[in-house]
DNA sequence: GCCAGGATGTTA
DNA sequence: AACATCCTGGCG
């Protein structure tokens, strides 16, 4: 299976977000599915932290296509992106739910208790059950020993509007592969 | 099953 | 003050 280039992220985020669905992600020693994305567009999209972080706009503007913006969520939660430079548009693609391929067991100790098509079926939890913390901020996914994203098999994604924001909520930026047991929410 | 509410810290 | 969430507990 060919490895993501970065070609991959030098085009825009939609079409990024939606053709994640079903590629395979690697980090450290677990393997998943990709299930569930999300796309932000920093040129004209109120929901991208771009419209009000200066900082990710340095972000954007400083690191490279393929890299993972991570973040803090209510004090809680980190929440994994991939930083996508368009020609014309950048922005990020949230990955929102995983379904365990390799290292389940290493999810399951980083989760005790929960069931296995609960481990990633939301953004917090997949970091969670993956290890990924702000010390992934940055970090390139291109492809090394340490992590990689590859092309897996494609079904059609579905396609909704966006969860948990108060911006730009019309927008259908939201994409999942309709027969995942691990979606983080219904499609609507 | 649904819904309300609280935890928690970083950014601005 | 807001926030790209998750878990718990109350109610049926």
């Amino acid at each position: 299976m060919p490895e993501l280039d970065q070609g991959f992220f030098t085009r825009d985020p939609v079409s990024c977000a939606s053709e994640l669905i079903g590629c395979h992600f690697r980090w450290r020693d677990c393997t998943v599915r990709i299930v569930e994305t999300e796309a932000y567009d920093s040129r004209d999209d109120p929901a991208c932290h771009t419209w009000f972080r200066p900082s990710a706009r340095a972000f954007v503007e400083a690191q490279q296509a393929g890299d993972a913006y991570v973040y803090l969520n209510y004090g809680v939660h980190w929440l994994f992106n991939l930083l996508v430079k368009g020609p014309r548009r950048s922005g990020f693609v949230l990955l929102r739910a995983i379904e365990p391929l390799l290292g389940i067991e290493r999810m399951r100790a980083r989760r005790p208790g929960v069931p296995d098509h609960q481990l990633g079926a939301g953004p917090g939890k997949l970091t969670r059950a993956l290890g990924i913390d702000g010390s992934t901020h940055g970090v390139t996914f291109l492809g090394s020993h340490e992590c990689g994203i590859t092309l897996g098999k494609s079904t059609t994604p579905i396609c909704g509007t966006r969860i948990g924001i108060s911006q730009a909520t019309h927008l259908p930026w939201r994409f999942g592969d309709p027969n995942s047991p691990a979606l983080s929410r219904k499609f609507t």
